[in-house]
DNA sequence: ACGCCCTTGTGAAAGCGCGCACAAAGTGGG
DNA sequence: CCCACTTTGTGCGCGCTTTCACAAGGGCGT
C-alpha cells in the first residue's frame, strides 16, 4: 500500500457524477469535431444539457484540469474524461441474444467508436446461429464461456427473453464476467462483485405516462381521480 | 374543486418512488401469474430487488393497500399502482426511425401488454417506406402530423440517427406531442411542458467500464494510475 | 373473548446530491 | 507593472432519498 492516499481523488467519485461523465464526453467530441480549443463550463454545461455548477463540482473530483480566466482545454479534458473513465484501455463485449435487439445492439455505431469491441454475438436458436449481422457470425450460446476466456470478454450484454436471462447471466458470471448490461425485463441475481446495469425500455415508457397521465389530470382539473376510488 | 385535498396523496409522489413502481408491477404480474393471493413486504421486495422498508415508503405514498400481519393483496395492488401510473388507460406511441433499434422496439413485445400502443412507425428513407414491421407498415415522416393528431398519440419515441433527433423532436412537439423517448446520443431541447426521458446504451457501458476498472486497479494494487499522471 | 404473533405504515436520523454565491487565480490591456 | 475582467473550484445550506427502528393494527388459535 501506498503511505497514505495523496489525494482524495479516484476512491471518491460520486455515482451520479460518474453517470455523467459520458454526456460530458459526447459533448466535448462534439467540440473537438468542430475545431473548438478551449470552453468554458457555463458553454459545456449548456451543450450536455446541466447545470454549470454541477459540472464544475463533477470536473473538480477528477482534478483541477481547468484554467482559471479560460476555460477547459477541449482535447486534455477528452483524455482526462477517457482514462477516468477506463476508456483508452480496449473493453471487450459479448452480446447474448440475436433477436430484434441483438442485432441492433451489435449493428449500433456508438459501441466501437468509443473503446467497445464486440467481441461475439450469440444465441440459442440453431436457424440464427452462423447468420452475418454487422460484419459477425452469430455463434452458438454453448461457446459463451470459450468467448468469454479466448477474448478476455468482461462485460456481457443481455439481450435475450426474461426467461433465458438468469441462466445466461450465472453462465456469464460463472465464466468471468464481471459487469453485465441487461435489456431483459428481469432482476438479475449475482454475486457482490458483478455490476449489473438495466435498461427497460417498457419502465421508460411507464414513467412517461405517469407524467402524462399527471398533465392530463391537471387540464381537466384536479379530484376526479378521486370519484373512481371505492 | 373538491373542499379541500383530503389526503396528502396524488400531488406529491416523489420522483424516486415513480420510477421504481414500473419495478413492483412487474414483480407483481409474475406473482399474478403463478397464483399468489397475497405478498408480503418482505417478499415483493426481494423479488424486486429493493430493501423492504424503501417498497414499504414508495408504497404508503399511494395510500394503505396493505393489511397488517398478512401483507398485499397482489391482484389489488396491481390495480392501483396501474391506476396510479396512468395504464388503465390506452397510450397511443409513435416510433420515429424503422432502422435496427426502430424495428426491435415496434417488434418488443413488452409494450402492447402494458397499455401501450403503437400507433404508427415512421421513418425518412423511401426505401424502408411500406415495408412491414411488427404488422404495421412503415409509413413516411411526412405523415408524422397527421398520424399524432388521428391517432392522439401522446408519446413520441425517437430512434433516428442523432442528426436527425432534434428536428424530429421539435415536429413531434409541434405536433402535440407531451413525452419523449430519446435514443439519440443527443441533448434534446424541448419547451418546459414537455418530458423527455433518455436512454443512451453507449453511456450504459461506460459506466460499466469505469466500474470494471476499477475493479481492475484494485486487483493490481492501488496507485498505478498516478504512474501515468504528468 | 383474549392474547400472541405477524406485518404494515411512519417518525426520525443519516446520507447524498444540487445549486448558489463567492473567493482564488489566471489573462490581457494599458 | 498593475488593474480590471473572466472563469474556475468550492464552502455551505437545502431538500430529497434511504434506512432504521418501532408503535399501531389486524388475524388467528385457543
Amino acid at each position: 500500500m501506498t503511505s497514505r492516499t495523496p489525494r482524495p481523488r479516484e476512491r471518491g467519485i460520486p455515482e451520479a457524477t460518474v453517470a455523467r461523465l459520458p454526456l460530458y464526453l459526447r459533448a466535448l467530441h462534439g467540440l473537438s469535431e468542430r475545431g473548438t480549443p478551449t470552453v468554458s463550463s457555463e458553454e459545456l454545461a449548456s451543450v450536455a444539457g446541466v447545470n454549470s455548477a454541477k459540472l464544475r463540482k463533477d470536473l473538480s473530483h477528477l482534478g483541477s484540469y481547468g484554467t482559471r480566466g479560460v476555460g477547459y482545454d477541449v482535447e486534455y479534458l477528452i483524455y482526462q474524461i477517457s482514462r477516468e473513465l477506463g476508456l483508452t484501455q480496449d473493453w471487450s463485449v459479448a452480446i447474448i441474444g440475436a433477436g430484434n435487439l441483438g442485432r441492433a445492439l451489435a449493428d449500433y455505431g456508438g459501441f466501437g467508436t468509443r473503446g467497445f469491441r464486440i467481441a461475439a454475438l450469440l444465441d440459442a436458436d440453431p436457424k440464427t446461429v452462423g447468420r452475418e449481422v454487422a460484419g459477425l457470425s452469430v455463434r452458438h450460446i454453448d461457446e459463451l464461456e470459450d468467448v468469454v476466456s479466448d477474448e478476455k470478454v468482461s462485460i456481457g450484454v443481455i439481450a435475450t427473453p426474461a426467461a433465458a436471462a438468469q441462466g445466461v447471466c450465472d453462465r456469464c458470471v460463472g465464466a468471468g464476467v464481471g459487469s453485465i448490461l441487461n435489456f431483459a425485463p428481469v432482476v438479475l441475481n449475482v454475486p457482490e462483485h458483478v455490476d449489473v446495469r438495466k435498461v427497460d425500455l417498457s419502465i421508460e415508457l411507464q414513467i412517461l405516462a405517469f407524467h402524462e397521465q399527471r398533465k392530463a389530470v391537471g387540464r381537466r382539473g384536479p379530484g376526479w381521480a378521486d370519484a373512481l376510488e371505492v
